[in-house]
DNA sequence: GCGTCATCTTGAATGTTCTTCAAGTCTGGC
DNA sequence: GCCAGACTTGAAGAACATTCAAGATGACGC
């Protein structure tokens, strides 16, 4: 027996209770030819006659009536399941990053947003893998790497720097240390690798080992924050722990590498209600931000050797 | 909002189900493939991330389970009632011929049928109308007419005659009246027309109207029963009644006419496994029943103005 | 009985979607 | 590092869906 589909179904259904095969083709956009050829066909996979045809419309056989009624209630609730699941909120906007950024950057100056547009309505995901946008209901994300990327908008926010930070238990310590000689303190080791670009940029010599290694920038940043050693931090996430003297900088020196925070968003994004607003106000606290970055003591460095995008 | 595909929904909880997308293809009789461009159209359409696709398989993502659970249940009752609805009884022969013929001459020889064959099961399904073997589950019918009919195999079973009868209250009534001039008598309208023919045939005039005019033979046969008056009856229908002593004919003639009695079904049904049983047992009746009608006094008549068929 | 109208049907042509094929990617286990 | 299993991807071909145009049907009004 062949399967039934249950877009066929649906059809059945549209027509039996519209009761007219040319009003239920309005209803579906089709012409009223192609439902009936689909009624055809669902006669003939069920080999029963649904319909019998009139030139007032469409009534139902006692089969058909009887099909009705054993598959309406369970398509609307099927109808209905997937409407609430399909149902995004077109009002909410939603932003992806990967966490450290979120909780680093954004979210300290999220209230500034909400505050000055209590209507928009934000949903926030974090995440650690590149947005699929074809595929999940992101409609923009703040996006670190060297952009652009194909299929999207890619538009540049700020550069990023990174520098040595240790927790204040760690320096005292290491009280009586050198924090320009970085190769006689414990060291974490880098998920991006840029110990060896610290070193070619600061001068010294690395060390032969790490205390440990990490898959992670979080994972790297709670260590530091633990005092188990010296993190190469980034400053979009580091800097409000650098603030609230959670971490310090070793010295006084920034290497700029070449990856950047980019705002990204795929073409059909730009109808959102909120996204206008949004991408205001992010340009905006990322001029801000590279202007507060701007006193930061910097040289050109060479660039790293494996490039990294992160969401 | 694009409409979400029912069938690529039961796909996917197929898939969701199963695990892994090459058992589920193997199981929708699809290659990988097509499963797998299947699921990324449906997370195109609901802009979800389903699946976690990896070495050992697909895990749902927490949207993909959550999907699954709400439609899983009304999927699960659509299909049932589908089945229930579609599952006909593959070994249940279905059987269909106008409510006379059934009443007149299936209904009672079958029970010789049943006795020798009581592994056999019949459906039996009166309808007034041709059937139309491609939207209807019928799988053989008695159908009168001319035959043959096209796209199906027509069997020629027997001839028809037809012959004025009355029931014995009207005989009572009119006992001084001659039989074989019936234009005197109370007759009743014929659905197929054929009075004139009976009167070119038996001779004398027709009345210049009838009693009354009938849409089906059943009706027409009910009238006679009642002793309305004359009806020109068929003796496939009549011949129990008169044997029954109900009705009467009139005279000693009988007119053949052009229609006759098929076996007709279509190419799908030869594969029934009640088909062979059915199909041998109707011819013998047949050939009996053509036998029993042989000693009927008869002539050529001219063929009827206009030809009838039904099943 | 005839004409009109609304509705549905039908076959063929055209457009769209689905499936397969072939090549590729990814990951875990050895 | 290699291999196998599982899934992905784009293009080609197959299958299906839809439209178009002509036709059929039945109810209604004249």
């Amino acid at each position: 027996m062949t399967r039934i589909s249950l877009d066929l179904v649906r059809q059945f259904v549209l027509a039996a209770q519209t009761g007219n095969l040319s009003r239920a083709a309005e209803r579906a956009h089709l012409t009223v030819s192609a439902l009936s050829h689909q009624m055809r066909q669902i006669e003939q996979q069920l080999s029963r006659k649904l319909f019998d045809r009139g030139p007032r419309g469409v009534r139902l056989t006692a089969e058909g009536q009887r099909l009705l009624e054993a598959v309406a209630p369970h398509l609307e609730g099927l109808e209905r399941a997937l409407s609430h699941y399909s149902c995004r909120r077109e009002e909410a906007l939603t932003i992806s990053t990967i966490s450290g950024v979120m909780s680093g950057w954004l979210m300290p100056r999220l209230p500034g947003l909400v505050a000055a547009h209590p209507e928009l309505e934000l949903n926030l995901q974090s995440s650690s893998a590149l947005v699929d946008f074809e595929r999940e209901p992101v409609d923009v994300a703040l996006r670190y790497g060297r952009g652009p990327w194909p299929g999207v908008e890619s538009e540049r926010l700020f550069e990023e720097w990174i520098a040595p930070v240790a927790a204040p238990a760690l320096l005292e310590r290491m009280r009586g240390a050198d924090p320009n000689q970085l190769g006689a303190w414990p060291l974490l080791g880098d998920p991006s690798k840029r110990w060896l670009d610290w070193f070619a940029y600061a001068g010294g010599t690395p060390p032969a080992r790490y205390v440990a290694q990490f898959d992670t920038t979080d994972a790297l940043q709670r260590a530091a924050l633990e005092g188990m050693g010296v993190a190469l931090a980034r400053m979009v996430m580091a800097r409000p722990l650098i603030e609230a003297g959670l971490l310090r900088v070793l010295g006084e020196r920034y290497l700029p590498i070449p990856e950047a925070y980019f705002l990204v968003y795929p073409q059909r994004s730009r109808e959102h209600a909120g996204m206008r607003v949004f991408r205001a106000w992010v340009h905006a606290e990322a001029a801000d931000y590279r202007a507060s970055m701007a006193h930061m003591p910097t040289h050109s460095a060479a660039p790293a050797a494996v490039p990294e995008a992160c969401d």
